[in-house]
Formats: C-alpha cells, structure tokens, sequence
RNA sequence: GUCACAGUGGCUCAGUUGGAUAGAGCAACGGUCUUCUAAACCGUAGGUCGUGAGUUCGAAUCUCACCUGUGACACCA
C-alpha cells in the first residue's frame, strides 16, 4: 500500500540515471490542496543538467511516465502532479483501520524496553495550579504515544517531597498554624504559612535561617520534623489524587525527591572517589567551568543537600532498577540548564547511559505576562479551571441537548477535555498567558471540536447497526468530497511517528483537528446513509474516522463521549 | 553582562527535510437546520512572515548581524 513507492519507481524510469531513488524520494513533496494532486515532483533540480527550462523537463517527462496505477499523472509548471487511484486507495486505507481497530497505527520501535518517564512533580503542601497540568498531561501523553511505539512507559511521579521548603513551612506552620486549621482545609492553610513565611522573611532574614535549620533536622532524622512532614505530604496526596483521577492519569511509581534520601550518600562518594568533589565556599560542587557552566552543588555549607544531589541519586537508581533504554524528564524550559549538568556529572562520572536521558521540556504559563509563583501568592488554580469548565460544558448541554442522559459525566469529559486538549494542542515549547474563556471554549480548534465530530459520526453508525459494512470486500470509494479525509486516515501512522521521535503531543492534536474538519466537511455535503452502492464504502469511512479520533483523544489523554 | 528559547493578519497559532498564489481558529460581517446531533458547514474582509544583509534556480524555513520579549545564570526546586 505504499503509495509513495509508486510514484518514485514511476519516476525512476525516466529519470535521468545519476539521480539515485534516494534523491527522488527527498524530492516528491506532497501538494498543499488536492486539486495539484496527491504527490508532486518538482523539476528544477533538473535544469542545469538537461539544458532545458523546468516546465519544458516537466512536461516532457509526463509525456514518458507510464499511467498505469494513477488515476491520472500532469504537469503544471515546472511540477510533475501524480493523481493516485481513489478506488483502490481507499480501499486498501478503510480495510486496515477497520481490520486494526485501536491497533491502527502501532509500531514496533520499543520493542518493549522500559522508558521512565519523570512527570507531574507537584510539590507537597502546595496546590496544584496550572502549571503542573503542563508536566502532568504532556508526560501522560507522552507515556501513551511511547507505548503506542511499543516502549514500556514507566510513569514516576516524582514528587516535591523534600527540601528546605519543608523547613520553612514547619517555621510557618509553628508560628501561625495549629492542627485544626490544617485538617480544615489542608493545601490552603499550609500555602497560607508558606505565603507568609516568604513575605516576614524579607525582613527577618533569621527566619530563612531558622527553616535550613529545620531541614536539616530532617535530613538527619528528627522525630518531630518528620512527623510534620509526613503528616503533611499524605494530606496533600489525598488533594492531588482526586485532581489525576479527574485528568484519569496514573502513575506506576510515587518516589518522590524524599525516596532518594538515604541513596544520597553513595553518589556523593563516588563523586569523591572519582575526584570530582570540590571544596568551594565552605560547599561541595563539582566543577563545570570547562563547559562554561556553574558548577553543580552537590552539598551545601551546613552539609544538606540539594536539587542536583538528589536527581543524581534518581538518574542513577532508575538506570539500576529499569535498566531503561532512554530516561525522560517532563519538567519546564526554566530547568534546562539543570539538566545539561545533570547528564554531565554523570557523563563525567563515566556513565555512558547520561545520553539516554532526554529533558523534554516545556514553556511557562503567565498571567498577565508574569510568571506563576507560589510563593508570591499568584497562582491559578487547577481545581478551580476544571470546575469552570465543567461547569460551563453543563450549560452547554442545557441548552443544547437537554435530553441527554447522564449529563455530568458527559459534561466533566468534556470540560475537563477541553482544558487538556488545550494545553497539548500547542507546541510544548510555546509558553502562554493565561486565559480563562480562550482554555474553555468548546468551538473552533478545540478538544470539544474534536469530541463533537466523533459523536456525530458514531450517532450515524448507530442508525446503520444493522448493516454488516465491516465485512464488505469492496470499500472502495472514489467520492472527490471523501478523498481528502481518506488521505489523513492513511497518514496516522506516520503521524504516531513524528509525535514520538520529537516528543510532541500536539502533533496529534493538530492531526485530529485537521481529520475532525475535514470529515465535517464531508459530513455537511455528502448524504452517508443513502441506499446505493458506496454505502458500505461510506460507513467503513465513518466508522475508521471513529477509530482515528478516539485513538487520537485517547492518546492526549482526552475522552470521547458517545453522546454530546 | 553571558547563555538559551521565541518574534507569521486585531487576538491565538499552523507551516517534516528550503519549493507552486503563506494556511487555520477566535473576533467582525453575510449565508445554511422539514432530511445522518448547527459544539457544525459555506462565504467576505484582514499579512512588506521582527529588521538588514548573505547562500540558492527558489527562503517564513538555512547563515551572520541587529532589534524586541521571556527565561536561566552557587548554597530554592
């Protein structure tokens, strides 16, 4: 079914002999509008060569060009246009996705090799907001795409559970706080103290001193620092779960930053075997100036450790535990460097596998043009944008399809998918402002587009339950209206593709965008249901329609109601 | 200051490996529900692709310089 090949070897033939099949086939390009065809060949290349003006080589050649197998071959300009064979086309695309299902577009690149994934991260006793969605569904989507390559995605949500942080929330929580307040309303009133630590310590800088102090006390196993940490960390678990069970995200592993700190010591050691340890400023670092970065500080003056100590010890165990053919990080832009040192320290501590590890990282979410800071106080909370959503979608449906039954599920699948469709469709890299009414909106490219299109179309296979089309041997359809739609279907497998080599879950978002408007397109002028030859034919059509965008949702992490 | 990333219609963005008149969505204006869900479809209007050079038969795409914005730059993560 390589329909590509065909061209290619068509064009072989009469070629001149020193262009190789290599060069044809960097050269075929695919028309942006169907009326120019469905590959193209452009001539210029040849010009100097041949002697000749590139319309003059482009008409000569489809003189020459055997016709048989395209519907039909022309020149315009100095293009060679190829036209393939609707029928046996469409035939041969509608008979796969019908025969794979779900399957449609699977490969075998993974071979079933284990791919951490480094995802989410919230830090404890802190809300989720916004910007932790960003980490949380690109790597859920990534996860999804890798093992649709057949890698072995292992989810590790690598919680914010350790840090001077903690100390300083414990300062807060012993000044201001009581045990009431917390169990009242946990995230809240811990953010409360955090908060209002960040502002008295501006000018009480004994209190920062105070907060390293706790930390330390818990690195070195105090009783009662631990017992408030614990505390807090299963109260804030208890909040983040019930937001991935919204989001219907998973993870394999809960090791958070505290999971490493009794594997800390043997990195530091063999750094310092290794000669890499420093002294510098009363601190341990391991210096970098050779790549003209700061060093990496492995221990701090009063001997904690930090950041880098800790995601050293991670790199490290999840080589030994998973034994991983790559390591992924979803974690934001901001962090780059980080990562850059990361892979260095380990690459200088002769670990070969710091190439596997990939920082796939992404842009920042603003409001009015600044950054997100906990600390600060200006969050956006995701609970909150969820529930507006839902909220909305709800109102949608009121007014839209009164009589639907189980409205709330419905409505939070909707909602909820509009708000991830949202954050995935744009490349991960870009960051934007936030904008309540843009994350909501149900029109135009949105998740709630794409959903609305499935729904439709499978509302059309419900009415034609009782017709066998799957079956059919010829689904063959030569409909120009249908063609364009055709030609997507074929390009989902190569889509998977492109999404897992660059890590980008908007190509697939643009893609079921871009199939969901050209079925509806179809849809809005074509009759399916009509009693003639190309009904199975047109049902296959819709039905593998349905198969490509629910894979596609389902790969965002999105879900696709029946009925909407 | 150094490094990284970005700059495409009023707004938000597409544009594999350079290719045919730069595409969508929102917003604006006009049209389409007695027929498979109008969260849809069709049309109109709107762009010197940040600026200036260079490479090329051909540049939004590659190179260089500059401008603008954002982020990172040792005891936060």
């Amino acid at each position: 079914m390589d329909s590509k090949k065909l061209v290619v070897d068509a064009l072989l033939k009469v070629l001149p002999d020193e262009i190789t099949e290599e060069q044809v086939q960097k050269l075929i390009e695919k028309p942006k509008t169907s009326d120019l065809g469905d590959y193209a060949f452009p001539t210029f290349i040849l010009a100097k060569s041949l002697h000749k003006a590139p319309n003059m080589i482009a008409e000569d050649l489809v003189g020459k060009i055997d016709q048989a197998g395209f519907e039909k071959v022309v020149n315009t300009g100095a293009y060679i246009n190829f036209f393939l064979d609707k029928s046996s086309f469409s035939n041969d695309v509608l008979h796969a996705v019908i025969n794979d299902k779900a399957n449609y577009g699977n490969q075998d690149e993974g071979k079933g090799r284990n791919v951490p994934i480094d995802m989410s991260s919230p830090n404890i006793a802190k809300p989720m907001s916004m910007g932790h969605l960003r980490s949380t569904v690109i790597g859920n989507s990534v996860a999804k795409i890798e093992k649709k390559l057949n890698y072995q995605p292992i989810k590790i949500n690598h919680l914010g559970d350790w840090g001077t942080q903690f100390g300083k929330l414990i300062v807060g929580y012993k000044m201001w706080g009581s045990e009431a307040d917390v169990e009242a309303d946990p995230i809240n009133n811990l953010l409360k103290y955090y908060v209002r630590f960040h502002k008295e310590a501006e000018d009480k800088p004994e209190l920062d001193d105070e907060a390293r102090a706790w930390f330390k006390k818990m690195e070195d196993g105090d009783e009662e620092a631990l017992k408030l940490w614990a505390w807090f960390k299963d109260l804030s678990l208890k909040e983040f779960n019930r937001i991935y069970a919204r989001l219907g995200v998973t993870f394999d592993h809960y090791t958070g930053e505290s999971f490493y700190n009794d594997k800390m010591d043997a990195i530091v050691d063999t750094l310092r075997e290794k000669g890499l340890l420093k002294e510098s400023r009363g601190a341990e670092i391991v210096d970098l100036s050779d790549h003209d970065l700061s060093p990496a500080l492995i221990r701090k003056t009063d001997g904690a450790t930090l950041y880098i100590t800790r995601d050293l010890a991670a790199a490290k165990y999840r080589k030994d535990t998973f034994d991983f053919v790559k390591s992924l990080y979803i974690v934001g832009s901001e962090q780059s460097e980080h990562f850059k040192k990361l892979k260095l320290v380990l690459k200088k501590m002769g670990y070969d596998w710091s190439d596997d590890i990939t920082h796939i990282e992404f842009g920042l979410i603003t409001t009015g043009g600044k950054k997100l800071s906990t600390r600060k106080g200006n969050v956006i909370l995701l609970e909150g944008v969820l529930q507006d959503a839902v909220d909305l979608a709800k109102k949608q449906i009121n007014e839209k399809n009164p009589d639907l039954k189980n409205k709330d599920d419905v409505a939070e699948a909707v909602g909820v998918g509009a708000v991830v469709f949202h954050d995935l469709k744009n490349e991960r890299r870009d960051s934007f402002d936030f904008n309540l009414e843009e994350v909501v909106r149900f029109e135009g490219e949105t998740g709630p587009y794409v959903q609305y299109t499935n729904a439709r179309a499978l509302s059309i296979l419900r009415k034609a339950a009782n017709l066998d089309y799957a079956d059919a041997d010829d689904l063959s359809l030569a409909d120009p209206e249908a063609w364009d739609t055709i030609k997507l279907l074929q390009e989902f497998p190569a889509v998977i593709k492109r999404a897992g080599r660059i890590y980008e879950p908007s190509v697939i978002a643009k893609y079921a965008l871009k199939l969901a408007k050209s079925f509806n397109q179809y849809y809005a002028h074509s009759k399916i249901l009509n009693e003639d030859a190309g009904l199975n034919a047109r049902l296959a059509l819709v039905k593998s329609v349905t198969t490509v965008l629910q894979e596609s949702l389902n790969l965002l992490g999105v879900k696709a109601p029946e009925e909407m």
